[in-house]
DNA sequence: GTGACTGACGTCAAGAGC
DNA sequence: GCTCTTGACGTCAGTCAC
């Protein structure tokens, strides 16, 4: 197994290509659409559309009931994707999330579930989930303790709150999706120079230490030609 | 911005700490919670809105009644959580995830949904997802399509059917999981150890350089100490 | 075909800088 | 306070090997 992805792990000159191209397609899409993804239409129609749309998801979650009304928009807003065309170019179309946590925080929930771990090896522990939390908390155990946070105003103002704070968090993470890229980009970047440096200093420095050896040999002659091309010089001769 | 960067970037010996330990627990889950499940919950509304109707609401629908009967576990399975118990310290059971996209796969989708999680041995199966949320959707618009789609077999079988999937769908993240954190340690370990090759090589070459000069200059005399350092002499008598 | 590895992306949480 | 950046993780898709 290392030993395969060594090879990979180690390409000195390598690629990353088909990247942005070729992208996806159809299955993209929906795997997007199916996965998660499907999000990101939304993503984009709050964006823009904003408005209606996105509420609706809130309210969706808040009350599914509600929701009713917003929705027309429908096909539009799906041609309207890529409305604002940031970035649309072929490709992803973005995707947006989902917001959920807002109101949540940390804490308290509490329970909540599960945790998790991590890595390694078994595990498996189940969860879970349950959401329902959110939509409807009817639920059954953890009710317990949680519901409500938010303890105060909710139904009536929070709408147009959670809206408010939906739209930010979104907005941000949009930014952040960028910035990751081009934090990516940059970090490979500086491992292919790295790549190249060592190599470039690897034989370099053969180089010296060759001819340190050629000149503890023969120490009268002077370097045949280290550097034949440096020795251009002065072609007209600047006048200073 | 990529000065700041930068120096973050070109960290020589750096870090990366506080990796596996301190994980997370109840973060994680919680986010994965919201998030993913979330989204998918959504997935499915959104779909909706924005797509609006194509055939998400199917899904809904379908899923939603599947899941139904499917499911009906909630609390139980709650509860049940930790049957395995594989290790349940204090917390993390694990997530779960969901699914969605089983089944379908280019074309015809049928939907699914949902799942669920778990883990290992048994599930229990359930779980239950969300749905609930979607329970409810009676709903006003979407009845619409319609449910059915899935031809041949569905219901009945389905739900066994589809937990199967969703359940080897699983463990193959978990897989791909810790699969993806060994090579994110390697590659990191590649770098650091190109960083680290950077520095020596530049250090011996510049020292090459040097000697080589030096030879020049005075050809008779052998390199008097290529390794200082090594050398250490007599302190006091630097009396130039 | 099943499994492992990895490139690429998106997300989050810390931290830097303003 | 804000943003931007980045380390770390998880997920997906594709590839290579068994």
């Amino acid at each position: 197994k290392a030993a395969a992805s060594g090879s990979s792990l180690n390409p000195q000159g390598s690629l990353t290509l088909s990247r942005d191209l070729s992208r996806k397609t159809v299955d993209e899409v929906w795997k997007d659409m199916q996965l998660k993804k499907v999000t990101n239409r939304d993503k984009k129609i709050q964006e823009r559309q904003a408005t209606l749309g996105e509420m609706t998801l809130e309210d969706f979650l808040v009350k599914a009931g509600v929701v009713a009304e917003a929705l027309p928009t429908k096909g539009g807003a799906m041609s309207g994707v890529d409305s604002n065309g940031a970035f649309s170019q072929h490709g992803h179309w973005l995707q947006y999330q989902q917001l959920s946590s807002s109101t949540q925080q940390p804490n308290v929930m509490g329970g909540y579930v599960a945790g998790h771990a991590i890595q390694q090896p078994f595990q498996v522990g189940v969860n879970l989930v349950l959401d329902a939390a959110y939509s409807e908390q009817p639920a059954s155990l953890m009710g317990t303790l949680s519901d409500t946070q938010t303890p105060g105003r909710k139904r009536g103002a929070s709408g147009v709150v959670v809206e408010k704070t939906v739209e930010r968090r979104q907005k941000r993470m949009i930014k952040n999706r960028e910035s990751a890229a081009r934090s990516r980009a940059r970090r490979q970047a500086y491992t292919q120079e790295l790549e190249i440096k060592v190599s470039r200093l690897e034989e370099e420095n053969e180089r010296l230490r060759r001819l340190n050896e050629m000149e503890r040999a023969l120490p009268s002659v002077p370097p045949p030609e280290p550097k034949p091309k440096q020795q251009l010089r002065r072609t007209s001769s600047a006048i200073f």
